[in-house]
DNA sequence: CGAATACTTGATGAGACTCAAGCGCCGTGG
DNA sequence: CCACGGCGCTTGAGTCTCATCAAGTATTCG
């Protein structure tokens, strides 16, 4: 017993010993149409959406591309949160302003939507008021994901967790097209560039992926990240 | 206190160049009374509500006494998501069952409250729907705070940040009494028992606390504390 | 083609983990 | 009343992972 934890230990999982079931995410489809003034815009990457402090008069969809909300620190770093991609929501809050940044990782184009009396609408359309319970729930479940991911892995757990994630929400089973730079990657997960630049190396050599471009990345042994993460 | 300040300097702050502004937490008072077929139970030390993967059948409000909620990992690890203290409500989950175990820290009585029914009052009673679609947006925005914490804090930083939560939780400005253990608190800071202990060691040392017993810590200097997470 | 930017790789060191021992408190039992 | 375990906490020594500092390579774009 204390010598299989032991080894376990050793090259532990993240993962929780019950079956892991991925959190669903809401389907576009699942949303009420909330045309409600929404404004069609488009960003350049590396362009600030809204900053932290900002009042949150508005929340976003995203139509196309990606966007990162984060935080910064003192000293410059700066803590990525979550990638939004086509069809998320986000940027609604809780307190009258944002709590974090947004910016557009890639060239990207969302929908603002007055945030203006939406509030008393929730309240009065189930299936509004239902749309936005589940989307904080399920918010939440998703940060905790993270937190767990953030806490308790190693930098090849946490690379092969966010490579397996965004193959899930890009919906293709053997290769990922990365939108994101090192740097965002890295502070995605609480890393440095370096860390996961050499860890990223480190999986092509194991022949569990590869790397025909820096940006394109091949599952080529997803059992193999599996065992790192499952 | 040399030794902290130079730690500070290196790694920098954890905390947002904005003002930080804590995450204000519900007051007992501002919610709704749902006395829907609430049970009051106790638990002793140790012993567990529910497990991952229950029938989240119900929710609870801790009535006295520190409950924790957390995942196991394949390897025994813990990550410890949250501790609930008096007048908290946790349990409340998106999906059909929990994702997090819940267990006693201390002697504790909670009222567990029946979640049938309520899904369906809660788009009919403003005030209910209301006050749990706050209470998930509040979750969420300290479960942000949380990872912020686990991604980027040195152990100096996480301890400092902790002791400064749990005063501000327990209302007392000058000291904390602890009613969780060291593991308790490594696991939820992502750290082992043996850094806690040395870290908390190492913050006497400096002369920023005190530790009259291994549970009672007093904020000697708040400032430097302060320093290390501000 | 050259400059800028993004990424990779190497060497080194600091911080946290692991293993292991020692201390202190507390309840039990002689 | 004190001896004895048991448990939680502390401390020490060694190791390892990841951050840091510092080149070097690839890619993009004017």
């Amino acid at each position: 017993m204390s010598v299989s934890i032991a080894v376990a230990a050793k090259h532990g999982n993240v993962v929780p010993s019950t079956v892991y079931s991925p959190i669903p995410r809401l389907e576009p489809e699942a949303r009420p149409g909330f045309e409600l003034s929404g404004v069609v815009t488009h960003f350049a990457p590396g362009r600030q959406l809204y900053a932290e402090g900002d009042d949150a008069r508005s929340f976003y969809k995203v139509v196309s591309g990606v966007v990162r909300t984060c935080r910064f620190l003192c000293d410059g770093r700066r803590q990525i949160d979550a990638f939004h991609m086509e069809g998320d929501v986000f940027g609604f809050e809780a307190g009258a302003d944002h709590r974090m940044a947004a910016e557009a990782v890639s060239d990207c184009t969302v929908i603002a939507y007055r945030r203006r009396g939406l509030e008393s609408m929730l309240f009065h359309d189930d299936r509004l008021g239902n749309w936005f319970f589940s989307h904080a729930m399920t918010t939440l479940a998703l940060a905790r994901e993270h937190s767990l991911l953030l806490g308790r892995g190693s930098a090849a757990q946490k690379i092969a967790a966010f490579l397996q994630e965004i193959a899930t929400r890009e919906g293709n089973e053997c290769f990922v097209d990365l939108p994101m730079s090192r740097q965002d990657i890295a502070d995605y997960l609480g890393l440095t560039i370096e860390t996961v630049s050499r860890t990223l190396s480190q999986l092509e050599r194991n022949g569990a992926i590869a790397l025909p471009t820096a940006r394109r990345v091949m599952l080529k042994d997803r059992q193999a990240l599996r065992t790192l993460t499952v």
